[in-house]
DNA sequence: TATGAATGAGTCTTCATTCAT
DNA sequence: CATGAATGAAGACTCATTCAT
């Protein structure tokens, strides 16, 4: 049998970071011991704490691996040669449909993030920081092009937005009305609405 | 000596509620232990579980100050007798003026509220939801005189604007470059812009 | 208003005793709160403490009111001039049907005894011992008389007997088949027969 | 050394038990604090915790265990091929030695079932019905045989008997003057003599 | 007499983590 | 690689009792 494999066809690790996934998204980090994750995973402690030193870790590993996802895929619509708007809008979307197709990180992302330790806590708020800064770099060359109203800081702009992405959780139901893929443009065009100048008066 | 204050100027169970939520919102309402509640309200335990049946009970109390005020400032403001563009524009001030004002309630409203029981979670919802619907019929009012573009769901527009609110702890400082008003302003702008018709192209 | 009375129609220290009484036979004396045998009987804390120094002194009172009672019945029938046959077999009975009438004291006392602290248990001990060497002696006057069977220990005779009505709460229902007074005419039957003497093989 | 053994030669689950009853017996359930348990057993909390998921169940596994044993008696007893007074009287004798050989267990039994959550005090006072019921047919079959006295409920009689059996525990001490075995006869001789049929008169 | 706010010591239980095997 | 027994520290909560009013 392969090394680190188990029977269920994924790889150990990865089935560890899966399920204590959906149990923080259900109950909350604090909430779920490390013997429901393990559990879960139908393997016993020791077999974790072979992969990972602290439950704290899945957590990081949890954000670490939704973060570098949506920087790639940032990365990715940025160097498409579109007009800016276009891009905007297409950076804003995928944000949406990514999100949703990892709500269970995304939830965690959000709910869980101020219970690790302080500094891995700077850690993971600069590397969205980070993440930030290339979407408002994106909104600031619109502004510079005339494209986006410039009354209105890039920065809130971008937090305005995130915000809305990060409370998906909160309502999006994969059963409900509108496909993830509508949700986005939703959020997109209301996002490039707001940006559109004010029309003469 | 009146009954039930202390020299602080303030009754017991208020001054242990301000205490909680700054505590909550500091470090989470896990990693807050009651000990450190009453340490810092100057009581023992013993005083605390004489007013809060359980620690949770702080919680939903918290909770239940932020929405009763919120209700009662929208009703204020939506029986204003202004134009609907007007008064959702109020409104969408008023709510980020007020969650400012009241951060951390509301970063303890967002990050805590899973850890209720579920019982107790269904009836915040269900609170919550009848404020976001009260917003919800402004949209709606708008978008059935015109005023507001009516292709895009006016309760995705709620949700949409409530996420950014609801994001404002992770960001906002109150020593920052923007004042609560000036977000404000710049919020409910960013809201009624998106809400505009599209231009004929 | 009466000192001490309450418009219940029974004074206040009866009336808690009452409660607590049944309370503690319903669900132990541990498992029983002042708080709550004070919301029973309709006063405050400090009122119960103004006649109880103690949790522990309702329990006292409660087991020497019973003893008291039994006691002087004892007495009485022991001084009827009747055969000794006849005065244990009244005794027994009487022993009996007092206990039934008394259940929740009897079945307190038998429960929550050693839950007193060690000087109190003694004297009741002490009280239960008088008690029971009383009857003992009703045992052995027969034996010397020739009534009863002179091979059987006295005193485990009346260890064996009062085995069986301590016993009586476990199984007693008033609902039941059979009367009090018809339980204690079969115990009473059962322990003079297990006294007659062999009869001659 | 053994996984799960220590140094003195039990298994750390048994020497918990062992411990606990003896402790609940000495000073009552309620009285016995789980750290005094796991402090007379020489492990921590923690190690108590891993095999008894509550307090409460080592008072259900203490039960479980003393019922267990007294049925198998019971019934190698009954299958012995002896006339059904013989039966009886072997019978009873043995309960009280079993019961006196495990004073402990069966004074907790007495004692402190009613701490138990009700439903949980269910299923013990069902198999201990069911105890008493093979009990009680050993009476029935001689009250139709002719062997006993037909006019004295059979339950009753049992009642009254075990009556006497759970009271061993507030008497009897084994530095007395009576063997173990000597008040098993006693017992058994009392319970046979009471049966007898009333002699013509 | 009676109130009820407050105390403080104590309770059971949970759980991430370690380590000998 | 993996087990699972055991640790140890911390957690929420209870409750008899006191005392100023």
């Amino acid at each position: 049998m392969p090394v680190g494999r188990t029977g269920d066809g994924e790889a150990l690790p990865q089935r560890l970071l899966t399920v204590a996934t959906r149990l923080f998204a259900e109950k909350g980090f604090e909430k779920t011991s490390v013997q429901e994750i393990v559990a879960a995973a139908g393997v016993t402690k020791g077999a974790m704490y072979h992969y990972f030193a602290a439950k704290d870790d899945l957590l990081q590993e949890i954000y670490e691996r939704l973060l570098r996802m949506q920087r790639e895929r940032l990365e990715a619509i940025m160097a498409d040669p579109q007009p800016v708007a276009r891009r905007l809008h297409l950076a804003a979307a995928d944000v949406v449909v990514t999100a949703i197709a990892n709500l269970d990180d995304a939830t965690v992302f959000l709910q869980s993030m101020h219970l690790l330790p302080v500094d891995r806590q700077r850690a993971v708020r600069a590397a969205r920081r980070e993440y930030h800064e290339r979407f408002r770099s994106l909104v600031e060359e619109g502004q510079r092009a005339g494209t986006f109203r410039p009354d209105v800081p890039a920065d809130l702009v971008v937090d305005y937005f995130f915000g809305a992405v990060h409370h998906l959780g909160a309502w999006f139901r994969s059963d409900g009305r509108l496909t993830p893929a509508q949700v986005g443009t939703h959020f997109a065009d209301l996002l490039l609405s707001s940006l559109r100048p004010e029309p003469a008066r």
